[in-house]
DNA sequence: TATATTTTGAAAATAAATCTCAAATTTTAT
DNA sequence: ATAAAATTTGAGATTTATTTTCAAAATATA
């Protein structure tokens, strides 16, 4: 695991060098978000903020997340329902999201191929690739037996 | 290229089956969508039936979607920006979406090597795929020459 | 042909994300 | 340390794709 110290440092230069201001809420969000071992949306980031007794608003966790994206510690994996999910890029290797239709269980797998994959494409069509989603929706094992 | 005719008949029993009715709006909606030659949202099918002097309401082409989808003659391919893009099921053949992130363009690649990819990981985990994306944020060759 | 059922269009409702703006905070310069 | 300049914040309003509502119209059934 990455030292969280560390992580916050490096966003506090990245912030600076952007010519932005390093505030308490910013820090707060990174830090909560840091904590998370797995996906999260807006919502749910905002609700343990506030259990916390953060004061941080919603607005401002919208505000932030764009700068984590960009400062690579967040990605976007998936969107259902209209609703975005991201999770921590940190140690992540590349993986499949299966989504399953029916009980909405999302199940992540670690594909060693598919980072090659991109790769070679990415380089064949002279694209940077940032991120990507590989989403598969379909029916899991469970919702198969109990029909 | 399949036949349109073959299709709608298809169609047609897919809507008896669910003891649904067929409509004129639902045959319209179909007849518009496999004229598309490539992504389109509900917005610029909308558009298009409008231009053709259709009367369909928006609600009914937001309402008709989802059972195409459910029938199989088209999927979601992405989403951008809250907003859905489908594209024909029919003769497709896996493909990656390269997205660019500053001139939003869509960039379709065929690879052969990605049906596989997910059909083996379907398979460990005891999943049936319906549907999948593959996309990948990034930016574009065009894009990178005129920073 | 009449009855029952579903679908339609138009407009209202919903909800995630973005924007507005005055007040608060951070940074810079003195 | 203090004041001025600039940015960010919170709260609520706005935006926009999608969904829902409901009376009227269309379809299917008997």
């Amino acid at each position: 695991m990455v030292l969280t110290t560390e992580i916050v440092n490096d966003f506090k230069n990245f912030i600076k060098k952007k010519g932005l201001k390093y505030t308490s809420e910013r820090e707060e969000i990174l830090k909560e978000i840091l904590k998370s071992k797995d996906h999260f949306d807006v919502d749910e980031l905002y609700m343990k903020l506030r259990k916390k007794g953060s004061k941080v608003s919603k607005a401002s966790v919208y505000r932030t997340i764009p700068l984590l994206v960009e400062a690579g510690y967040i990605q976007e994996v998936y969107k259902q329902d209209a609703r975005s999910y991201y999770e921590l890029t940190l140690d992540k290797l590349p993986h499949i999201h299966f989504i399953c239709v029916k009980c909405k269980n999302v199940d992540e797998i670690i594909d060693k191929y598919l980072a090659e994959l991109i790769q070679k494409e990415a380089k064949n069509k002279d694209y940077t690739p940032l991120t990507y989603h590989l989403e598969i929706f379909g029916i899991c094992s469970n919702c198969k037996r109990r029909v």
